[in-house]
This record gives C-alpha cells, sequence and structure tokens, in this order.
RNA sequence: GCACCGUUAGCUCAACUGGAUAGAGCGUUGGUCUACGGAACCAAAGGCUAGGGAUUCGAAUUCCUUACGGUGCACCA
C-alpha cells in the first residue's frame, strides 16, 4: 500500500496538484510525531496564505479513517498518523504468504539486466580489493532477480595480454609441474611476481614471443594457458561457492577477439576513427576528455576496443534493459570514454550502460602491492572468520550440531557484510579488528537476531490466526520496519547500492531485539501471544530475505 | 596543471535526495533482565556537518570558493 499515495488523494487544497503534494510528503523526524509528513511551506506563496494556516486548514478537512488515523497541523506541517493495526494487519498476512518472496516483484518482467563483476584475472589470486566487485556484483545479481528482472552475471575473465606471456616465460625457466600441481594458482602467482622482479632483457622480448604463440594458435603456448587458465578457474569458483555468487557467463576478454575488427570497421565507416602519433583514436576532444585509444601504432588493440566489442555483444546478445559494469571508480575516465563512443556511433542504447563504481580497498599501512608481498588474500580473511565464529561458537553454544556449517555462514557472512555495509563509493581501510568484530553493526548481529526469533517460534509456533489489539510503540516500530522492506529493495536496484539492504537488515534487527527485550512472546496473554508470534514470524522472514540477497546465510542456531 | 570523487561525534559510517531537535555502531562511563538465546537491551557524555560566501521560508544535502585527502589524465588492463 502506497500511503503518500493514498493520503496526498485525499488532501483537498486550492490551486495545488495531487502529484505535487504526493512529492512533498515526507518523513517526521520521529515516530511519535506520526509516521508521514506534509511541509506546507512551499504552498504559501500560491495559495497566499501563512504555512501555517494551510496546515491547519488540511489537518482539519482532512478525512481520517481506519488507514490513517489521525492528521495534525505542527508548525506548518501537517502529521499524519497510520493505524498501525490496520498496518500490522496487512503486513504480516502479506509476509506470512509469500515468504521467501516477500519484497519480490514482477517490475523488472521481461527485462533483462547484465551485470559485469568480479572479472578475476587469470594466475591472480583473490585478495580483499577483489572482494567489492564480487560482493556488490553478486548482491546487486541477486536484487534484480528479486525484483522480476532477468540478471546476466557476466564475469570479463583478464585472459588476454602481454603478462600472460611472461607467465609461460616464467613457467619455462623456472617452474615446475608437479610444483604448481601442488600450490596452484599461488604457485603461478609467484612465478608471475618473479619474472616482474628477476626478468632480464631477453626474458622480456621473450615474453612477448610467448604472448604472439597464445596469439598464433600454437599449441605448446595455448597448453600451458588454459592450464593456468583452468587451475584459476577451480580456485576462483572455490571461493565463488562459498561467497554464494555465481555466473551465467565466463566470456572474457580472450572471447572477443574476433569481435573487435567489425568494431573497427565500423568506426571507420563513421568516420570516427583517426591517426594520431601513429595509433588509431576517437576524438573526444569536444567533450573534454582524452582521446580513447582504439588501436596501439603497432596495430594492437586495446582495453577499450575489447569494451566496445563486448558492449555490443552484450546488446545483440541479451538485448539488455541495463548493462552495469561493477569496476573501482579509478575507472571513471575509461567508462566515460568508452560509453561515449558507442554513443558517437549512433547506439542509441549507449545510456543504459552503467558504471557501477565503488571505493578502493588498501591496508592500514597504505595500498596493496602484489610484488611487494603487501596483500591480504580473501581466502585467508574468510578462514580467520569462520574460525574465529567456530570458536565462539564452541564456546557458546559447545552443544550445537553442524558447528561447522554455522561458522561457514556465520564466517562468511561477516566478509561479505563487511564489503556491502557502507556506500559503495567510499574507500576502505581493511583491518582484520573490524572484520573479525562481530558485534553492533555486523552480520552476525542479524543472523544472531534470527536464531532468537527462530527459537521462539520453534518453541511457540507460527499461529494460523491472530486478533490485533492495539499495539505498544515496540510493536509498532517492528510491523513498519517490516513494512519498509520492498521499498529498500527497489531503492537499492534504482541506486545500485546493496548497502541500502544491509542498512535495512541492522534497523529491523534493532527494532526486533528492542521488542523482544521488552515484550514476552510465549508468555503473553490473551490475543497478545498469537499477534507476538506472527509478528516474530513476519520479522524472521523478513530478515532472511534481506540478508539471502546480500549473499549471507541465515543458520537456525547458532 | 586539468578533471572527477571524498571530508558529518575520539574512530567507522547513516541521514528517505531541500524539511522539524543531524542519527547508529565501536570505544568511554554508568545501568538493565528469574535467560522466550547476554553475540542482547537501556542511559550518559561526545557536533558551528572541513573553512568562507551565495540561493531559499528552510541547506549536511544545490551553486561558487578555499583547504586537506583519494583517483585519473595516449598506446597497461
Amino acid at each position: 500500500m502506497d500511503y503518500k499515495k493514498y493520503i496526498a488523494g485525499k488532501i483537498a487544497a486550492e490551486g495545488i496538484a495531487e502529484d505535487e503534494i504526493y512529492s512533498a510528503i515526507a518523513l517526521p523526524p520521529n515516530s511519535e510525531m506520526g509516521d508521514y509528513a506534509l511541509p506546507c511551506f512551499k504552498f504559501a506563496k500560491v495559495m497566499r496564505k501563512s504555512p501555517v494556516i494551510i496546515a491547519q486548514s488540511i489537518a482539519e478537512n482532512y478525512p481520517a479513517d481506519d488507514i490513517i488515523e489521525r492528521a495534525e497541523a505542527v508548525n506548518g506541517y501537517v502529521n499524519f498518523t497510520v493505524n498501525k493495526s490496520a498496518l500490522a494487519r496487512e503486513t504480516i498476512d502479506e509476509v506470512l504468504e509469500r515468504g521467501g518472496k516477500y519484497g519480490s516483484s514482477d517490475e523488472g518482467a521481461g527485462k533483462t539486466v547484465c551485470i559485469d563483476y568480479s572479472s578475476v584475472n587469470i594466475a591472480k589470486p583473490f585478495h580483499i580489493g577483489h572482494l567489492s566487485t564480487t560482493a556488490i556484483g553478486s548482491a546487486l545479481y541477486k536484487i534484480f532477480n528479486f525484483l522480476g528482472y532477468k540478471a546476466v552475471g557476466i564475469n570479463h575473465l583478464g585472459d588476454y595480454g602481454t603478462q600472460f606471456g611472461k607467465l609461460i616465460c616464467a613457467y619455462k625457466h623456472w617452474g615446475d609441474r608437479e610444483e604448481v600441481e601442488r600450490g596452484g594458482i599461488h604457485a603461478i602467482n609467484d612465478l608471475y611476481v618473479r619474472f616482474n622482479s628477476e626478468a632480464t632483457e631477453e626474458m622480456e622480448h621473450e615474453a612477448r614471443e610467448y604472448f604472439r604463440l597464445i596469439e598464433s594458435g600454437d599449441k605448446e603456448a595455448n597448453d600451458l594457458f588454459n592450464w593456468f587458465k583452468d587451475l584459476t578457474l577451480d580456485y576462483v569458483r572455490g571461493i565463488y561457492k562459498r561467497l554464494n555468487v555465481r555466473f551465467d557467463s565466463y566470456a572474457g576478454e580472450r572471447f572477443y577477439t574476433d569481435k573487435m575488427q567489425p568494431v573497427i570497421d565500423e568506426l571507420r565507416e563513421k568516420g570516427l576513427l583517426k591517426e594520431s602519433e601513429g595509433a588509431q583514436i576517437v576524438d573526444l576532444e569536444p567533450y573534454g576528455m582524452p582521446p580513447c585509444l582504439i588501436l596501439r601504432s603497432d596495430g594492437a588493440s586495446l582495453y577499450a576496443t575489447r569494451d566496445l566489442a563486448a558492449a555490443i555483444y552484450r546488446k545483440n546478445t541479451y538485448d539488455f534493459y541495463k548493462c552495469l559494469y561493477v569496476v573501482a571508480y579509478q575507472q571513471n575516465l575509461h567508462f566515460k570514454q568508452f560509453f561515449k563512443v558507442l554513443e558517437l556511433m549512433g547506439k542509441e542504447w549507449a545510456k543504459d550502460l552503467v558504471h557501477v563504481a565503488y571505493g578502493m580497498v588498501s591496508l592500514e599501512d597504505g595500498a596493496m602491492s602484489t610484488r611487494k608481498g603487501k596483500v591480504v588474500w580473501l581466502e585467508d580473511v574468510i578462514a580467520r572468520c569462520v574460525e574465529k565464529a567456530y570458536g565462539i561458537i564452541s564456546e557458546k553454544n559447545p552443544e550445537l550440531e553442524n558447528k561447522a556449517d554455522v561458522a561457514e555462514k556465520v564466517g562468511v557472512g561477516a566478509v561479505i557484510f563487511g564489503a556491502l555495509y557502507n556506500s559503495k563509493i567510499k574507500d576502505i581501510v581493511f583491518s582484520y579488528d573490524k572484520v573479525l568484530s562481530f558485534e553492533g553493526e555486523t552480520s552476525v548481529y542479524v543472523q544472531y537476531t534470527c536464531a532468537r526469533a527462530n527459537s521462539v517460534i520453534e518453541k511457540g509456533g507460527v499461529p494460523g490466526e491472530y486478533k490485533i489489539s492495539r499495539l505498544l510503540p515496540q510493536e509498532a516500530e517492528v510491523v513498519k520496519a517490516i513494512s519498509a522492506f520492498p521499498q529498500a529493495v527497489q531503492d537499492a536496484a534504482e541506486k545500485y547500492e546493496p548497502s541500502i539492504v544491509a542498512r535495512y537488515a541492522v534497523d529491523l534487527a534493532q527494532k526486533f531485539n528492542k521488542f523482544y527485550f521488552d515484550c514476552k512472546i510465549l508468555t503473553a496473554e490473551g490475543d497478545k501471544r498469537d499477534f507476538r508470534l506472527a509478528l516474530t514470524s513476519a520479522a524472521l522472514t523478513a530478515l532472511k530475505n534481506a540478508l539471502t540477497l546480500l549473499g549471507i546465510g541465515v543458520p537456525e542456531k547458532m
């Protein structure tokens, strides 16, 4: 139910359009004042009356009913109070009926959203710097699916470039089959790191040659490359599984090698391609940007060339409604440039490409550096969080079955939540103290709340029917918070901001805990017991749905 | 140098996009409950929203400007 619309439709004010009233309706700073508020200041000029008078007149003429039970004028505002019993009835019934689907919708039916995220590089292990794109992208993937869109998760593999020549060269010089098989991706990465610090001029030359061999289809070079690729994919799939992340496509950069020429031809046909300093560029000077490089002076393609080809391929293949690129803000300019080039090519859908930018991760003592060995591997972070969770469980709940499962959900949840709780654009300084903190505004807090609610439900059951008497403030707050879930999901999708869902979960958990602390459920008298059980069940469902959208598991006990 | 982003409590961050008294968590101090699960709950202290100007009935939010921090600016991705 859209209360704002309902209220706007019932207000009669001379010369003010309904949609103007609708968009003016805000929320009061605290819930004692009311649930919705209409500031009347901007109507003062048109109506040639003081805001205070306007508010009074609106409040007096507002027909209260059993949906909005009160309208009150205060200092130029009209405050509206929702009938909480009716809201509780509507909200709880809907949640109990829809269960895991509560908050979902079909607003995206028939529309496809491509989401390019995580996009790992072959031969590079996951470090915490890769966590943001993976967690944000994955949450958006789930959120869009939840809203009825068809989300297509794309892992745009970094599988093209001279670094793979270097890697093969390093392997040929120093590598050992068994060692790589044993050490997996880290062994490969070590080879690459070693190349960068020890390679001679001669080896650099060899590396370029190996890259050319990969390109020209040489069997040995490609076998090695594919071996490295397989090792990488095995490794990342293990991590994705733990993080509840999935993809529909692993079409990486190499996939586009044969799809770039048509793009180049098209650019040339449309007169967009220019030669400059030996390279082929699209001039973006009129738009205040540096040129977009399409071909190097040696004729090789570049990053932008492949992204152009990929965007066109995705449009042709998926006919997307939106195509999101979950990539750090360092690449702001790159995306602005290549979006502009597509626009200049006359692709009207260029407006549907969105760079979902997020902030950088650094360590407490500065930027990460693989070469200097200053990295924090994601698997280590996960391991430590799970280990800590296991420790706490063993201490607090030693009888618990499947401790390892629960520890996994709690530990992994903390890692994901840490990446999703703040606005994505903010830079993050990684610290173990922070991810390992399981108190306060954390996923663990939310999971704990779920476990409590679950325990109550287990003992009391969910009533088939319940009666609603006058609500206490604690109850009303929980009802309101539950009813806000669908809007939170929509906002998160609209702003490409999963943190909205994460914050929602914490907010509801806080309200529920307050209710739980102040109000007895199982020992409540009369109708209250059934009502509170139903309320608890609804809150639990909303919390579960929120965490699930973030990719965080919800243990029944912990 | 130019462009973009950021700056809110000691620390980490919110603030429904211009509304009323700027809110949470952590930390500090003090409290709560026969435990429906204490990984909880409550309270106190803590703010000239980086500084200055402008617009507006009204600004953390919009505009200009300064400072500080981050990022990016032609053949890497």
